[in-house]
Parts: structure tokens; C-alpha cells; sequence
DNA sequence: CTGAAAGCGCTTACAG
DNA sequence: CTGAAAGCGCTTACAG
């Protein structure tokens, strides 16, 4: 393999020179620049990552850390994923993907061999026990998750508050006053997904200021306990008119189990879901639902971690908590519950 | 950052006796390598990965190449991510994720940034354009999926071809005579993906040689074009008794589109479907299935990968190619044919 | 505008 | 069994 050095023999100039005129660190003539690009191609040379790091400190990979709990439905995380590598990519970095159990051992062994330049944590919990170590890295890092401290990091997320308010406003315009909302199961939140209560809390608060009826639940993460589970919640709150969907398993089992029980959607219930727009296409999820912004929180994350990295955010600059506002994607499955209609018709 | 000479004298040793301790590439008198050791764990030693890659051009990182079609269900790709990520972890390395729409220049700079030791394809495509750069590439590579020539690097996949006969053996044995099948969409074949026609070629052989009637189509990708395709596939062919899925959103959207037509499983239609069990356990897709296996593929790909970065294969040993044979799920959405089933009552 | 040299933090022959 | 030294391939002050 070529080195800085067979470029500088080729070209016909010191490594020194080689290497400034590839990095354009000190002004050069453009002659000289001209042989040292020839003779790059000419042997088709590339950096070796190693030494440069070596020399720089710096890698130019990120280290993105993956969380994986028990019952909550893990392709859902590429979305993140993905938003976070090609961003990364666009600004020049590549992403080393850790889906290790142990989260915390594989922080330390990244930080502490400079394998990267900085951190994104995904699926982050209202206790992450990664936080402590993020914080005495030397890199920066980024959380897709809000946690109960935020201090030290920088943070994105959907504003799971909002949304929880969002879902009930939207079913109390329409006249609505008793749902059920479906969350995911409760090992989610044992474990540390504050996302679900966080929603479940918000909603809660504001159907009792609206003075609607509201049901919550956890639900399964699979068939075909949660298809037991809606029937279970239905034959509970035979007069609730509206459905709040936080569990993409209950999302797709709703379909058949009210058919089953003779339901149409929005005539007999009204459905507002919350999970991501691809899986809505992808599953014939046919529910009005706020998507995940699973890409937009990547991309949001990357940017603002490689700023940090980049020295473009003054080390003293504050942490931001950068949360994504709600929005109802309609398809149709919300209406003015019956008896309203009843009234009016 | 403590440094291999922070350890060293903190133990009171030269570099190259703490190096060897820590490494057991010679013999070490105990006291001494106590010693070390008790310097390491003071010091929270670990050992900075550029320099370690450059002097031993090992960096212990495979690169893993996805590979995105349009029209694809993205999501499913997770699966053999993970796959490869936790046993390349469990053998040491770890992962560095690339999933940049021009992978042949990934492909490229990483091998000659010498940034990994190996790399995994994903998605390969029947005449895929990163081949021959992985081919001339110094670092071994494996690829996840089949294309057209295998020379130079080791292959794993699903056996599609043993899959389509599979699925109309299946049906053939209960007594049909007649079935559809309907394929991903045509985007994904076109783009390389042979494993959609190696599947169908094969069933329709198959249904040849078994004087079965077979009608093949493409699929859409999602709804509610998806559920049109499937209605017009069963109105062509009022007389079909069997349906073959190789496409998710076909399977998310057939339990609807049956029950619309009055339609029931598996009295009036059999189906046998081909993804992954964990999509049909949180989407409800309720049919006898043929898995993906793309945890195991991933697992086995980075074993092989590993044991020839590694040198424990012999660098002439033949290159192999692993196809997993396929097996049914049973959630007893197949039986006989009704006109059998009258026959017989 | 260019070159010779030091240094990043490891590993590993070479000597003893 | 242990140490002094070279070398991996870069970058970047330091001199000129």
C-alpha cells in the first residue's frame, strides 16, 4: 500500500510538503500541488486511518450505541440508525455500531482507545447507567432519548409530552369522552423506556383537566397476547369511543380484532396511533398516527455532535434539550364519536 | 490518557515487558506480570487503538456494507445487522457500519485507509458492482447473499431456490392445483435482487414438473396499492386454492383484503409467506412462514470472516458457499383444497 | 514556499 | 526472563 512517503518519492518533494498539500494546512505552489495530486493518483494512495489518528487524535468515526430492550420491537431502531450514519457520512465521519448488552463496558472501551471522536446513544432511559461514563469521556455525546439528568450532553427527542396532549386534544374536539390508551408493555418501562409513561402521564393529566375518561394500559408486544389484550380493554369500556395506540403491536392487531367484533373505523371508534410512517405503509397500519421523526432525530443528533467535536460550539456553550414537536398524520380514522352523530343526525 | 509508558513505570518495568504482559506473547515471571496488572487497573489503562493498528496493521473492525433498494422493507435489514454485530463483538471486533448509497467508494475507502480488517456485504445484488473491488481489496470478505459469481469471497444466503420448491411441494402434497405467487416488487429485482426470481423461477419449475398450475406476479411494496395488486391477482384467478408470499406488505395486507372478500384461512385459501418470525409476531402476519434466518446468516458470515482474517483458514482453501436450507413455521394457514375436502365429505 | 526531524503510542525482532 | 531500540505512517512545529 502506498504511503505519504512513496507520494512525496513520486511527486518529488519532501512528506512534509506531500502531506500539507493534501491537507492545504500552508500555502503551496501550485506546481508543486499539481505533481503531489498526480502522483496520488498514481499510486491511488489513501491515508492509513491508523497513523493519522495516531498523529491528530482525532479518528473521524463516531460511535453510535444501540439499546435493545426486551419487548419493545427492534427493527423500529434502523429509522435511527440510519439517520444517524448517513448524516454522519454527509459530514465527512464514519459510525462504528455497538449493539453490545453491556453498554457501559462498551463506552469505556471506546473512549478509553480513542476509537471515536464522540458518541450518539440511542434509546436512551430515564437512568442510563451509560450517562456517568459519557460524562467523564473525553468525547462529546449525544442522546436520541430524554433522561431524568441532563446535564453534560446534548439531547433529542419527540416530545412524548406533547404528544400525549396532542392525542387526547385531538379526541376531545371531536367530541370524544372515554379512551383507551394502549401503551407498550411494561417491561419497556421497567426497564427504563420513560417515553411511554411520559406520554401516558401527559395524556392522563389532560383528559382530567378536559374531564374525559381515560383508560391506560399496557399492552403485549406480540400476537397473539396483544390481540387478547384489545379485546380484554374493550370488553372492559364497552361505552369508550376512542383508541390511543402507543405499541405498533397493537397497531397492527387492532384491524382484525374489530372486525371481529363487527367495529368500523371511525363510524363505531375512533384510532390515533403513535409509531413510525414507514411501518404504517410497509403493515397496512391504517391509523392516524404521529410518526417516530426517527431520521430527523438522527440527522438533529449528528449534526449538533459533530459541531461539539468540531469546535464549533464553545466548550462553555449550555446543553441543548432539543425536543420535536407531535404531528397527526390523518388517514381517516378519527370522527365524532356515535352518539354525537346520534344527536345530530 | 494513560499511555503503555504510564504503565510501565508506574510497575517499574521497560515498555516492552509491560506490552508482553499484557499481551502473553512471552513467557512473564508472575510477580512481574502482577505487577502490570495492578498498573493497568490503577491507571484504567487501555491501549489507544491507532497505534495499536498501526503497528500491528490489525484494527480488530470489520466494515459492514449495507445495501438499501427501493422498495425494500429497510427494517428487515436490522436483523442480519445485529447478527453480525453481536457475534463480531463476541469474537472481538467490533463494527463499523456503512450505509452510503455509493458502496463501491465506501468499499474503497475503508480497504485502503486499512480502517478494517474484513468486511461484510449486505444485500448482494446478482452482479454486484462492489465485488470486484472487494476481489482486489488486501482484506477478506463475505458476503451476505448469492450473486452470480462467487469466485474469491465466501457466500451465505437462504437457499431461495429450494425455498420456491419448498413452497409449491408443500401445497402440492395437500392436493392444489392451482396457486399465485406474488413476488416482491419489480424495482427490487431490477436492482439486483435475485433472490426474488431465484425463488420464483424455482416454484414455477417446480410447478411444471408437478403439472400445478403457477401465475407469478410482483407486489407493490405498501399500502393501499399492495391490497389492490392482491385483489386483482385473486380475481384473475377464481379458481387458485394457494397463495405464495414473498413480499411483507403483502402478508401485513392479506388478512384484510380475505376477510373483505369473504375469504377464510385456510377452508377457502391456503398461504404460505417467506420473512422474518419476528415481523410476524409484532405485525400480526398470521400465516405458515418460511423465516429469513438473518440472525444465523449474519453469524455465520462473520465467523467465516473472522477465521480467515484471523489466518485459521488456509489463504488457498476454496472459498464456500453456505445456503441454509429452509423450513416451514407452521401457523396452520395451509390445508387441503376445499374441492378435495367435499370430495372426501 | 519547502525540508528535516520529532512525536503520536503501540509491537516486536534483536541482544543480553 | 527482561530491556533498549526500531518502526508502523502520519502531522506539525521548527528552521531556513
Amino acid at each position: 500500500m502506498a504511503t505519504i512517503g512513496d507520494v512525496a518519492r513520486v511527486a518529488g518533494v519532501s512528506r512534509s510538503t506531500a502531506s500539507y498539500a493534501l491537507s492545504g494546512k500552508r500555502a503551496i505552489t501550485p506546481a508543486v500541488r499539481a505533481k503531489v495530486e498526480e502522483a496520488v493518483r498514481e499510486l491511488g494512495y489513501t491515508p492509513n486511518a491508523g497513523a493519522r489518528a495516531l498523529a491528530t487524535s482525532q479518528t473521524r468515526v463516531l460511535g453510535l450505541l444501540a439499546r435493545f430492550l426486551e419487548d419493545e420491537f427492534a427493527p423500529a431502531m434502523l429509522q435511527y440508525i440510519l439517520g444517524v450514519t448517513d448524516e454522519a457520512r454527509r459530514l465527512g465521519y464514519d459510525t462504528l455500531l455497538v449493539s453490545e448488552e453491556d453498554g457501559v463496558r462498551a463506552l469505556q472501551r471506546l473512549a478509553n482507545s480513542r476509537m471515536v471522536d464522540g458518541f450518539v446513544l440511542l434509546n436512551v432511559a430515564e437512568r442510563d447507567d451509560r450517562l456517568g461514563v459519557l460524562r467523564e469521556a473525553r468525547q462529546p455525546g449525544v442522546l436520541v432519548g430524554l433522561p431524568e439528568r441532563t446535564s453534560g450532553v446534548d439531547v433529542f427527542d419527540l416530545d412524548f409530552v406533547a404528544t400525549g396532549r396532542l392525542m387526547v386534544d385531538r379526541m376531545h374536539e371531536l367530541g370524544h369522552h372515554e379512551l383507551i390508551l394502549v401503551s407498550q408493555p411494561e417491561h419497556v418501562v421497567e426497564r427504563g423506556g420513560a417515553y411511554v409513561w411520559r406520554l401516558a402521564n401527559a395524556a392522563r393529566e389532560r383528559a382530567a383537566q378536559l374531564g374525559i375518561g381515560l383508560h391506560t394500559y399496557f399492552g403485549s408486544s406480540s400476537q397473539p397476547s396483544i390481540g387478547q389484550d384489545l379485546n380484554g380493554f374493550l370488553d372492559a369500556h364497552p361505552t369508550a369511543t376512542g383508541l390511543l395506540l402507543n405499541n405498533e403491536a397493537a397497531a397492527a392487531a387492532l384491524p382484525s380484532v374489530l372486525a371481529a367484533r363487527g367495529l368500523r373505523i371511525p363510524e363505531d371508534i375512533s384510532v390515533i396511533g403513535r409509531y413510525s410512517d414507514d411501518f404504517a405503509r410497509t403493515f397496512s397500519l391504517p391509523f392516524s398516527s404521529i410518526d417516530s421523526a426517527a431520521d430527523e432525530l438522527g440527522r438533529a443528533a449528528v449534526q449538533q455532535l459533530v459541531a461539539r467535536i468540531e469546535g464549533r460550539i464553545a466548550a462553555g456553550a449550555p446543553n441543548i434539550v432539543h425536543l420535536i414537536s407531535p404531528e397527526i398524520h390523518e388517514r381517516g380514522s378519527t370522527a365524532a364519536p356515535r352518539e354525537i352523530l346520534d344527536q345530530s343526525g
